[in-house]
DNA sequence: CACACAACCTGTCAGC
DNA sequence: TGCTGACAGGTTGTGT
């Protein structure tokens, strides 16, 4: 589920629905996932009042009145699901259940175990080991094609893979990487220092365009709901290429004259059009 | 420093 | 039906 769209939608759902709120109790039946939870973690939390929920990248930021951040990252396969208290069932991989003021129950799910969660605070947040080297967010004001393309001078690696580098831009995974080559017709072979700037100005307005059209969808999801109300969300048929092997890609669909190929980049899935993208 | 790849962990699905 | 291997939205450590 996880990258920028998804995480948006469900911080969004998590914002609207627990903002104002202080923790009640918190259930920790894990000592870690990714890493270790912090010392403490449990007594850190109760108590705190929630003021928002942020995000940078594709981690969720719970602030609290104290000063006091939770970070959540979902990994792979993380999801928050919120839900009316109701009776205490312990569901597989459910490792954290935090439970608010006024009843609504927040549920951490992460079968691979690939998520993480942090504690830190309002004057720490930047200088954090976690996002002290993080890539500027696609959606800010600041992000254009200049800034894309300062990031990529020089470099050699594929296109496709600095895209997925955090580092260079924050939010970006495999589907998004992918849809957002295909939007500005770049093939996801090419070097990235190689690309033209005006070509570099298109793709940092196809990234835009991409992420803000899945997160206006509420997400995409596989196999599994995404938001925090539990809802599903629609981007995944939206989709020009990304799990499209064999078929027509979106942009050829109505003359039926093109196979969108599968090919491997870095260990990852690369989906791609080749009369589209060159 | 930049880059590619293995590893982390569980679930699912295709093929035999 | 059951087994095996490949693959899945991410990140990090290691080796070249």
């Amino acid at each position: 589920m996880p990258e920028l769209p998804e995480v948006e939608t469900v911080r969004l759902g998590l914002h609207k629905r627990l903002s104002g709120q202080a923790i009640s109790f918190v259930k920790q039946r894990r000592r870690d996932l990714r890493i270790p939870f912090p010392s403490k973690f449990v007594e850190n939390l109760v108590g705190q009042q929630l003021v928002k929920v942020g995000r940078r990248g594709k981690y969720i930021l719970l602030h609290f009145l104290s000063g006091r951040i939770l970070i959540i990252h979902l990994g792979m396969s993380g999801r928050l699901i919120i839900c009316d208290g109701g009776p205490d069932q312990s569901v597989a991989h459910e490792h954290v259940v935090i439970g608010f003021t006024e009843g609504l129950v927040m549920t951490y799910r992460d079968p691979r175990r690939f998520g993480l969660m942090s504690l830190t605070r309002e004057n720490e947040i930047s200088s954090h080991q976690l996002f002290n080297r993080m890539g500027p967010e696609p959606l800010d004001q600041s992000f254009n094609g200049q800034v894309l393309a300062k990031a990529f001078r020089g470099r050699r690696a594929s296109v496709k893979n600095l895209l997925m580098d955090q580092s260079i831009i924050a939010g970006l995974g495999n589907i998004y990487a992918c849809e957002s080559l295909f939007r500005a017709g770049i093939d996801p072979h090419l070097e990235a220092g190689s690309i033209s700037v005006r070509r570099i100005g298109r793709l940092s307005k196809s990234i835009q365009s991409v992420l803000s059209d899945a997160i206006n969808a509420g997400g995409s999801s596989l196999r599994d709901y995404v938001q925090a109300s539990g809802e599903m969300g629609y981007f995944q048929h939206q989709w020009n290429v990304y799990g499209r092997a064999g078929l027509p890609c979106g942009g050829c669909n109505n003359q039926g004259s093109c196979s969108v190929k599968q090919i491997k980049q870095s260990g990852r899935s690369t989906y791609w059009c080749p009369r589209k993208q060159k």
